[in-house]
RNA sequence: GCGCGAUUAGCUCAGUGGUAGAGCGCUUGCUUCACACGCAAGAAGUCGCAGGUUCGAACCCUGCAUCGCGCACCA
């Protein structure tokens, strides 16, 4: 056995067993193992993304259930990933372009572009693969994908070209939402609503057939007027009924536009009037189709007015156009008033500008398997979803699904496998092959959305051999964001081209805000670097710290004191481990039933009880509760009270008790390690070789690493049978703990202070064997522990009724009638109050006969208990006179 | 407007019908031969509010309030 530092050193211990676990090709998944499979996929990071906390939180959670897979005999495949993160990435590019040479992509071209991103991603991508593997994470890296991979992208144009074949891709000039800095269009999931505060223009529209008469229109946007084509109001609104039909003038671009009724619109708000400019606005657009209304566009698409009739505004961006244009209405006296507002506008996910409504030319999808996918999740269905109300977040959505705007002006993506025929725009070759005359054909110039290609990630990602033997897959971790964007997605796609769901739990993790509740952003500065507080902590502890602190779907507010404590746990665990290594030699074989102390057996039915716990948290996905339930355990139970109480036994003469001691620690501590292997990876594996639990045991169950040990299972009746472990014995130490507490309570009260050697004397209410007699003068850090039966305290000896017999603390001076009497006097107060309590639930009939029978016999006991106590209490009273 | 979640000790959170819990923080005492990233002993809560069901409610039901998040609307 090597000898164990002081306090855990993290860094070395990491870096050399991540190297050995990647030689040793632990993580890699044999498709030819007779194991059971156990399979998830990472949910892919950006190529350009570093590692956030988010990530920390949802790779720990996958790789503990991927180590616990491992240690209950499962084949384990993590398969690993990036995304090429298309507008993400050609942004991060773009603007490194822009600073470094003052070029545009279109300085360089689409091809040059393009290589520019590949050298990008060589040289700078993938920072986050590096940043998974310091945090331990047991990924199959010789598995890694990219979405970009040569036949990954194969199989996104294949995809395309089988649903253009099935009818459900079209192209079709429709309303979109328009990234006027990215300059492409976006899917509806892409648009994050927000709310702005703007104004609202009441602008007048003069009648033609009646000069001097206005109607009034509520707007926000006086900058689109130039692109009105009507007014709308409602068909019964009876204010404009004389309007209907006729026509006003239009302000800024003097035209006639009619006035026509539509049920659209609602007379409450405003003026119950609406312009109606088809080409920005989505509603609009849609009155305009129902009343045969022509369309006109007056924005560039990267926001700034096309509009050379009004040379005002034309050229200007829409914000500075907009008070330009209020400004110029308020001059004509076309302006009638102007109100703060409120509203909720679109705002690009990427770019965190507005979007902007536009029509234009798009590749949109009919989503296949919709009603499948609705049926495959639910309590009795294929996939289950944790915590279960994200389900009804799911069905809704899959019930007022939209058509798919799958198609994207960019340059970094897959590109869309489609072909026009240059001497006919309408002639599509759609096929992953270019046409064989390709000089007769222009390919289109659109990239497909980055979540097109995601969608297919559980199955695209895996060759033959590993698919038959990995799909579908066992579990998804991911946040609930991405519900839309890929959780559903992928499970329609996973119908439509393998015909299975393409996994079976999905796990949601909350989200991790900061110490005041604010979302972890950059903008903020509020979101710790995982990298830093793995160096500080170490990245055993930033696991378990995090652990600890995240419960079941719910959001987590991220303390880093709380990472502190995870390393404090590990430094524990280390110390524990350290103590049992001192006192030398081999791990111990068998344990003897013979020798087994009160303490040995309560520990190992605590031990029981805490592979229980884990166990079935775990299995219910509750990773803090497992978390908690191990650190109650070690810490509380075995460091508080079996390590110390152990002292005995260890300090001891008689070598066959110490040895049986060392093997009950050895069991103990390597059921432990093998339960904590999964938090907490790093440390588990140090101590488990530096103990060398790993001798003695054959390859496949941990000689060389403990992730592949195996799975604690609770302790079975035959093994409690063997070594007479009953629940008396946990009583018996119970009681003795108790004692404890008494004692030390008593040199609390007289204010003695902890490391003072002092003696005790136990009046025993029942024999007491002298080994736990030694077990409690070292708990109770006494000199001596006299044992008498016969005891006569001097009047006013600090006396505390413990489970064992009345215990004393009588010292030379520290006898004070008074102060003895005021102790005993609150105890009484409390007991009494217990015992009230109590009575008063025993005297109510209708508890008696309703409450089921073992809760009255609790009362009952209770209340005998309470009462004798207090007799005995009041004796001690009495005898101080 | 509709829906979901939260509300328990100063803080972060467990606790789904039978004596209110943990960690941190706080107070006091300890460099007791594994650990001061520690040990021991404490103080600290009308369980958001109001009704109801029940012998009994932090827990079940109804309503309300506050905070957060979705969806819809948003001229």
């Amino acid at each position: 056995m090597a000898e164990l530092s002081k306090a855990y050193e993290p860094a070395a211990v990491e870096a050399k067993w991540y190297a050995r676990w990647l030689a040793d090709g632990c993580f890699t998944a044999d498709p030819a193992s007779s194991k059971p499979a156990y399979s998830i996929v990472i949910p892919p990071p950006n190529v350009t993304g570093v590692l956030t906390l988010g990530h920390v939180l949802n790779t720990t959670i996958q790789d503990i259930l991927a180590r616990r897979a491992r240690m209950l005999g499962k084949e384990v495949l993590w398969l690993p990933g990036m995304d090429h993160a298309g507008i993400a990435t050609q942004t991060v590019v773009e603007r490194q372009l822009r600073k470094e040479e003052k070029k545009t992509r279109h300085d360089l071209g689409r091809e040059e572009f393009v290589r520019r991103i590949w050298e990008w991603k060589e040289k700078h991508g993938g920072i986050i693969i590096e940043q998974l593997k310091r945090l331990g994470c047991s990924c199959d890296w010789s598995r890694e994908r990219f979405t970009m991979d040569a036949d990954y992208s194969r199989a996104v144009q294949r995809t395309f070209v089988d649903l253009y074949q099935k009818g459900l891709i079209y192209r079709g000039r429709r309303m979109v939402n328009w990234d006027p800095v990215a300059l492409t269009a976006l899917s509806d999931e892409e648009v994050i609503p927000t709310p702005q505060k703007s104004a609202l223009f009441y602008v007048r529209y003069e009648l033609v057939e009646e000069p001097g008469r206005f109607i009034e229109v509520a707007t926000t946007r006086p900058e689109t007027i130039m692109a009105d084509v009507a007014l709308a109001v409602h068909p019964t609104d009876q204010r404009y009924q004389s309007s209907l039909g006729k026509k006003v003038w239009r302000p800024l671009d003097r035209a006639e536009l009619p006035v026509v009724g539509d049920e659209g619109i609602d007379p409450a708000f405003g003026t119950g009037v609406l312009k109606v400019t088809p080409a920005h606005d989505k509603v609009d657009f849609e009155i305009g189709q129902r009343h045969n209304l022509p369309v006109i566009d007056v924005l560039h698409p990267n926001g700034t007015i096309n509009c050379p009739s009004v040379p005002e505004l034309d050229g200007l961006d829409r914000f500075v156009a907009r008070k330009k244009a209020a400004e110029m209405l308020a001059e004509s006296g076309l302006l009638a008033k102007e109100e703060p507002h409120e509203s909720t506008v679109g705002f690009s996910e990427r770019a965190g500008v507005p979007i902007e409504p536009r029509l234009s030319e798009q590749w949109f999808l009919k989503y296949p398997r919709v009603e499948e996918a609705r049926a495959a999740v639910g309590p009795k269905a294929a996939i289950h979803f944790r915590p279960e109300r994200w389900e009804t977040v799911y069905q809704h959505w899959l019930e007022n699904i939209q058509d798919w705007c799958i198609s994207r002006q960019l340059w970094w993506g897959h590109r869309i496998p489609v072909w026009y025929a240059n001497d006919d725009p309408a002639k599509l070759h759609v096929a992953i092959e270019p046409p064989s005359d390709p000089e007769n054909w222009t390919q289109d110039p659109d990239v497909l959305d980055t979540w097109f290609s995601s969608w297919l990630w559980p199955f695209e990602t895996m060759d033959d051999a590993t698919r038959a033997r990995f799909y579908p897959t066992s579990d998804l971790v991911t946040a609930p964001d991405i519900i839309f964007f890929w959780v559903a997605r992928m499970i329609m796609a996973g119908l439509e081209y393998t015909g299975e769901a393409p996994f079976r739990d999905v796990f949601f993790t909350g989200l991790i805000r900061d110490p005041q509740g604010r979302k972890m952003s950059k903008s903020l500065g509020n979101s710790p670097d995982p990298l830093d507080l793995i160096g500080k902590y170490g990245a055993d502890g930033v696991r378990f710290g995090l652990m600890r602190i995240a419960p079941i779907g719910q959001d987590i507010r991220f303390d880093e004191k709380q990472i502190e404590e995870g390393r404090n746990f590990a430094n524990k665990l280390w110390n524990a481990t350290r103590f049992r290594q001192m006192h030398g030699g081999e791990t111990e074989g068998e344990i003897n039933p013979a020798l087994l102390t009160s303490d040995d057996k309560w520990i190992l039915l605590r031990l029981d009880a805490a592979i229980r716990a884990v166990t079935q948290a775990l299995e219910a996905y509750n990773f803090s509760e497992a978390a908690q339930a191990l650190y109650r355990f070690f810490w509380s139970e075995y460091c508080d009270w079996y390590l110390e109480a152990s002292k005995a036994a260890l300090n001891s003469p008689d070598a066959a008790r110490k040895a049986n001691t060392l093997a009950v620690t050895d069991f103990v501590l390597g059921h432990t390690l093998r339960l904590f292997h999964p938090f907490l990876p790093f440390i588990t594996e140090e101590l488990w070789h530096g103990l060398g639990f790993n001798a003695d045991l054959p390859e496949e169950q941990g000689a060389k690493t403990i992730q592949f040990a195996r799975w604690p299972l609770p302790l079975d009746a035959e093994f409690k049978k063997h070594y007479g472990l009953t629940p008396n014995d946990e009583q018996f130490a119970n009681a003795k703990y108790e004692t404890v507490v008494a004692g030390r309570g008593l040199r609390r009260d007289f204010q003695i202070a902890s490391n003072k050697r002092v003696v005790f004397v136990l009046r025993p209410s029942s024999p007491l064997p002298d080994e736990e007699a030694a077990v409690l003068r070292i708990l109770l850090n006494a000199e001596r522990l006299d044992l008498a039966t016969d005891y006569q305290p001097a009047k006013g000896t600090p006396t505390a009724l413990t489970p064992l017999g009345e215990l004393y603390l009588p010292l030379e001076g520290l006898i004070d009638l008074a102060a003895e009497r005021e102790r005993l006097g609150k105890e009484i107060a409390k007991v009494e109050a217990e015992l009230i309590t109590v009575r008063k639930k025993l005297a109510n009939e209708n508890f008696v006969t309703n409450a089921p029978a073992a809760v009255v016999a609790e009362h009952r006991q209770r209340e005998k208990d309470f009462a004798e106590r207090l007799a005995q209490l009041q004796e001690m009273v009495r005898s101080l006179g």
